[in-house]
DNA sequence: GGGCGTTTTCGAAGCGTTTCGAAACACCCT
DNA sequence: AGGGTGTTTCGAAACGCTTCGAAAACGCCC
């Protein structure tokens, strides 16, 4: 626990020249700079964080608010987390993560006492009352995951709209005719972030325009079947399936088909998109648009650093280009083009 | 962003008075202190954090160490991490996430820095570099988890040896006299923490001890169905199964054991034991001896803000007496005892 | 009304950095 | 020799809080 007094001390400069040499914020004579440089190491020294926040009215600290639902996708917030904390640390910060039932709470705290520089907000509600709160917080807030009201915000988020688009015009283009989709749990939809709203629209929005026959439903409980058994019902013709659900229903899928005596993909293509799972231990890999985690979260520190350090902080929506990832989960139908491609 | 000074001049008093007023440290006139903490309250006054930290010479923060293996298990992961933030909070601590590929940086980083008080290690593998680095780190650790070597450490963990003879017991006494443990994937078990090991040790010391037939498996892949297809033919008169293993694995138990015409609990037993997942939502739900993440991660914080607060740090193994859940999943097999239980 | 014990409040010294302005020094030019 | 120009280093003022020692204020008694 050396102090920067202590090494000025030793390597007979003064604290000024010490902590200059360290930062490289002034020239320094580069023998001195040397010298200063070894004795510091010498001494293990590091600054004392809270001296250094306090002296640079800077925390180097991310605050991550994450508020636990009682139905939380686990795996898929750790997942956010830890990328946001990845991202972050790249940048030379650290995160503080806030999962305390209350969220609000903890974002003005560690925002009233400048004890975060900025904060990430995952997992956000249509309808979040974190969303009030960074407004009228000085901290730069950015969110990934769009509310209901974006005004004066900084959000990120997956263009879930185009990649439902994606996903039809893919099934479309390779032929098939009679789209179902398996979206979220009702009450998820209901209750929870607006992405599975979205998507829903965009993919009706397009089965529409190419003219296709579609269903859509809502699973249940943990498994794809009820789905698959209404999909058929509904379109007994079904020969494509757009996925935009958890795990565990999106693994139960071709088991589920199975019991219809249907394959993937030779009976039935499949597509998952706008999940954060990896279909490769599934029995039928899939075809998937991710919702890259990575990506979101490196995109959203980018987006907070810049306004941390330059002040530049303009609302916006940034919408994350889907990407298609091939799998073999969708097969070419030999049918004439429908629509052309718009 | 008001100061105390602010508070202090629209009070009309010194500094000081305020700091006590808020703190409690020193009586102060009852009429003063509710001025005070009026004018405080109108203000918005929250103390800057780091100007606490640097003259408090604490932070308010702990460490929370929890490296990424690519195998990692996001959801128990996710799980701990959340349960430690919880519980420091209820102490008064906010937790710093580090989840660096290189846990080490982190440790030491913010140790060294004082940025943290102390430091929460999760996912402690057997030869743990973080045992080594937490040796000479002045900060105080508790790991949760046992490393191979815990000389002059503070652990914390659930007593797996304990946790296998129970459920063994539990098993033998109510009539089962052919028992198989579907134990954790075999590179899991080569790499990673050691208390799959320390089941497995207690499992078979405890089958050995009562005198009945027993017989181990590793799963390959997600699935229990290769570990079932051996475990029975090994011992065809399988009657009670011990899962100390995945999600996944453990849920896919009752289909697997469905191929060969068995089911739960009529034909064989199953308990699951040392695991963080519920199994309410499994086909058949199973009796369960947790894991459970919050009351090691409470144990574990308890220990930590007394060696931060109190500075007693004694060197300790602390092995959590495991707790039995049932739920329906073991049928007493009639049959004489066997060996008295010892 | 001076002395004494208590309660209440204040002033100031840190805590360990960063950073600004200026001092110290060397050097060149006129 | 005096004055300007750089380069390099130093001193000191923040940053906002906690906390110790002591001063001030108060109440009480002889």
């Amino acid at each position: 626990m050396a102090t920067i007094a202590e090494v000025a001390e030793a390597a007979g400069v003064s604290i000024s020249t010490v902590s200059y040499a360290l930062s490289g914020k002034r020239s320094i004579k580069p023998a001195t700079r040397d010298r200063v440089l070894a004795v510091a190491a010498e001494l293990g020294y590091s600054p004392n964080a809270s001296a250094r926040m306090l002296a640079a009215q800077r925390s180097q600290i991310i605050a991550v608010s994450e508020p636990v639902h009682a139905d939380t996708d686990d795996t898929a917030h750790m997942t956010f987390a830890m990328e946001t904390t990845k991202a972050a640390r790249v940048a030379g910060y650290d995160t503080l993560l806030l999962v305390h039932d209350d969220a609000v709470e903890g974002m003005s705290r560690s925002a009233a006492t400048s004890l975060a520089d900025g904060i990430v907000v995952l997992d956000v509600d249509e309808d979040d009352p974190r969303v009030e709160l960074s407004r009228t917080l000085s901290c730069p807030t950015v969110f990934i995951g769009l509310p209901a009201d974006t005004d004066g915000l900084v959000c990120i988020d997956l263009d879930f709209e185009a990649a439902a688009r994606i996903a039809v015009d893919r099934l479309v283009d390779s032929g098939h005719r009679a789209l179902g989709l398996i979206s979220h749990r009702e009450d998820t939809v209901l209750r929870g972030s607006n992405f599975p709203r979205r998507f829903l629209r965009g993919f009706i929005a397009q089965a529409e325009a190419r003219g296709v026959a579609y269903a859509v439903t809502h699973p249940h409980g943990h498994t794809a079947q009820g789905s698959v058994d209404r999909l058929l019902k509904k379109l007994p013709e079904l020969d494509g399936i757009v996925l935009n659900t958890t795990t565990d229903v999106a693994a139960s899928l071709s088991p589920a088909l199975a019991t219809h005596g249907l394959s993937i993909p030779e009976d039935v293509s499949a597509i998952a998109a706008g999940v954060t799972f990896s279909t490769g231990r599934f029995a039928v890999p899939l075809d998937v648009i991710p919702l890259d985690a990575h990506a979101s979260c490196e995109a959203a520190v980018r987006l907070l650093v810049t306004a941390i350090e330059t002040g530049e902080h303009t609302p916006q929506t940034v919408l994350l280009v889907p990407d298609y990832r091939e799998a073999g989960s969708v097969l070419a139908r030999s049918r004439a083009p429908l629509t052309p491609h718009p």
